[in-house]
DNA sequence: CATCAATCCTTGAATGTTCAATATTTTCGA
DNA sequence: TCGAAAATATTGAACATTCAAGGATTGATG
């Protein structure tokens, strides 16, 4: 139950000094930084969404899935900063992918607290297929975005990556 | 077809083609757009969001206090659009920013389907405080980034969702 | 103008994520 | 070598998000 605050007399009258530039612009949410990557990542992320859809399988999945095709065993704790999830989530992720015997667990001979992570045969497969969606995504990119734009735009994103962490 | 089965006898043995590059590249998934703004989209919104924290508020609840901030009415779908999030999501997040009394709801009375969304003057001057750890934070990136790659790096964003949408 | 379709928002259930706490193993200093 | 502290992964409870469905209002069509 909500009642018509006081929604009407927007007190346009006030309309305080000229605006100082300088000590505190109001820009719009739009000019953000921060605004304009959730929105890039957002659209981007949909639309890689919408093509791992042929496999059912979310883009999290695509991600690990990816990394452990070095072969290699990875611990819980450097998957997730891998692929961008924190441990919790990580650990549930795989437990449903173990479900599905896309990955399995070993614990780690030489430090027997930590778990390595391998892909199957079964995973590896996936991964070729999943490889090839993400793939088409990024040529499509390139296509209509342009080679020059994409090759700078990422060139950018990973210095400010580094320059951030 | 490679059988690294179990995980330590890594046959590098196998060793196929020579890596046909034209049709089948495999980049690394840090080469990938997608990753690389997932990437900076999770750092950037983490630095955000621990300045935030002073007032305890998430990000999102910033997105819809600024663009709350013009005074005019914004209907959930609208407003959802805005913020980047979806309907139900929405719906959930400001009925707990009304019983924070940051903003009220009111029905349209021109289309009475919609409602109206307005900030509290409490919301308002919550918003103030905000905008200010939010411009410290894109005073600290284009300090330590740099002002000529960070207009770059916005101007790139702004065309690829262009693109992509 | 009556009805059917479309639009808009919300809800409830299922699902997923996060925080804090726990168990296990390793590391390191006294 | 012993014990405390650190590192690693998991769990359970709290919380948030999503999907599908629903109720209300409006628009369009015959």
């Amino acid at each position: 139950m909500q009642q018509a605050q006081h929604p009407i007399h927007s007190n346009r009258t006030i309309k305080s000094q000229p605006v100082a530039k300088s000590p505190s612009r109001n820009p719009p949410i739009t000019e953000h930084l921060a605004y304009l990557l959730a929105q890039a990542n957002r659209e981007i992320n949909r639309q890689l969404e919408a093509r791992l859809r042929d496999e059912g399988v979310p883009v999290e999945q695509w991600r690990i899935l990816k990394v452990l095709s070095d072969g290699k065993g990875h611990s819980m704790g450097d998957l997730a900063d891998e692929v961008l999830l924190n441990h919790p989530t990580l650990t549930k992720m795989i437990d449903r992918m173990v479900s599905d015997s896309l990955v399995y667990r070993v614990q780690d001979p030489d430090d027997r607290r930590k778990v390595l992570m391998y892909s199957s045969e079964r995973g590896k497969a996936l991964t070729q297929r999943l490889n090839a969606l993400a793939l088409s995504q990024e040529a499509h990119i390139a296509e209509s975005y342009g080679d020059k734009a994409t090759a700078e735009l990422k060139r950018l994103l990973e210095s400010l990556i580094d320059t951030a962490t």
